[in-house]
DNA sequence: AAAGAAGTAAAACAACTGTTTGATTTTATG
DNA sequence: CATAAAATCAAACAGTTGTTTTACTTCTTT
């Protein structure tokens, strides 16, 4: 029968998406340096063999893990993004940028987990970001859009550097103490006191006050 | 004689001075995590047991060279902050920050291992500062006299956090790839480039433009 | 010159790493 | 029901981890 077909087929993906999320959770907290094999099966409730048999190595696990989180948040952001118009101001640009990394500091566990690991993996890229490229660049040229439109007279390139400054800047906060701080507060609460200083951060500031 | 014994003491402490450095370049490229014991001992051509000789422990080898790394970068910031009157723009507090990591960026070598480190434990913060958190609040009170001075009408703890994030977005160079493009550049440029953003992040940008 | 402290060095230690093997169980299909 | 594929499991693999032990050299002091 088919249907028994796919159940038995289930089991099997079961343990191969516990491991996905294990390897997620402890990404966030370790870093891609410090997962460890054993680590992984056992909060997964898995057998170590499990790993080769289902992802081939530990590393492949791990890289299937990465790219996993990195597009779930690369859509979450593309779709925030999309809200934009070509008269959006520096501050709804802002929150497109900020809203998905706020929502998922405050929400904690497998989301915090994702953009956690998606800010490590900023300070050690892999290789080959593959086929997410696209998705990636997608969100440098939305922004460009409302940037060159609010900041005439600022070159390209510095406002590419500008926008990759804020997307640091909540990289930090996923990954500092300071940001799990921020998190205690409301979600909105949060929204009101990043966006000003994010847009304040893309305008910039020439003059001395 | 004495002259002999200081030179045979001399002799001890220049692989405990090895070791420490080369720490230093390896925590700086691999974190805390993955700080292996031979990699040092074969970076600072000394034996195995010298790190017990000499620290006790691999982990104390690595917190004295984080509390090394860190108490010379409070240092250059608070000499860097130093300069600041009650009456200096955010811009020239902007730079007060942004100077001892830019110049470090600029400089390599173990320069940047030092920088690299204080914002590594910037995400992973040691349980006790210890002795630093004088020089540590220091810096904090130095912004916020400029902060609140330039700045009437914004809350004293909102001045704080944004001091801390924009701590945060120099740690963010320090440690992702797009501060090493930005390192390829002249470091007046860098200056350049980065003041502005800096004090707009510091200023802020309540109203839509 | 003898005794002793300071530092170095090679080797062994147990505990861990990721991976593989072979047997066993579970499930789907004939 | 029988057969074969899919999945799980305990056990063992070789390699690495941090630490300790032991012997040895180097230098200082008496």
């Amino acid at each position: 029968m088919a249907e028994r077909a796919d159940l038995r087929r289930e089991a099997g993906q079961r343990t191969r998406g516990g491991l996905l999320t294990a390897t997620l959770e402890l990404l966030a907290r370790k870093g891609p340096e410090g997962l460890s094999l054993r680590e992984v099966t056992e909060k997964a409730g898995a057998n170590v063999a499990a790993v080769s048999y289902h992802f081939g190595s530990l590393k492949a696990l791990r890289d299937a893990a990465v790219e996993t989180a990195l597009e779930r948040y690369l859509d979450a952001q593309l779709e925030a993004l999309a809200r934009l118009t070509p008269d959006s101001t520096l501050t709804e640009l802002a929150v497109g940028f900020a809203r998905p990394m706020m929502q998922a500091l405050a929400a904690g566990g497998t989301e915090l987990a994702i953009i956690r690991t998606v800010a490590r993996i900023g300070i050690d890229p892999p290789a080959g970001w593959g086929r997410l490229t696209g998705k990636f660049e997608q969100t440098r040229t939305d922004a460009l859009r409302v940037l060159t439109a609010r900041l005439p007279g600022i070159d390209e390139q510095e406002l590419i550097f500008r926008t990759r400054c804020i997307a640091g800047l909540l990289n930090w906060l996923a990954l500092a103490p300071i940001g799990a701080e921020l998190a205690a507060e409301p979600a909105e609460r949060i929204e009101h006191r990043l966006v000003p200083i994010l847009a304040g951060a893309l305008a910039g500031q020439a003059a001395p006050v």
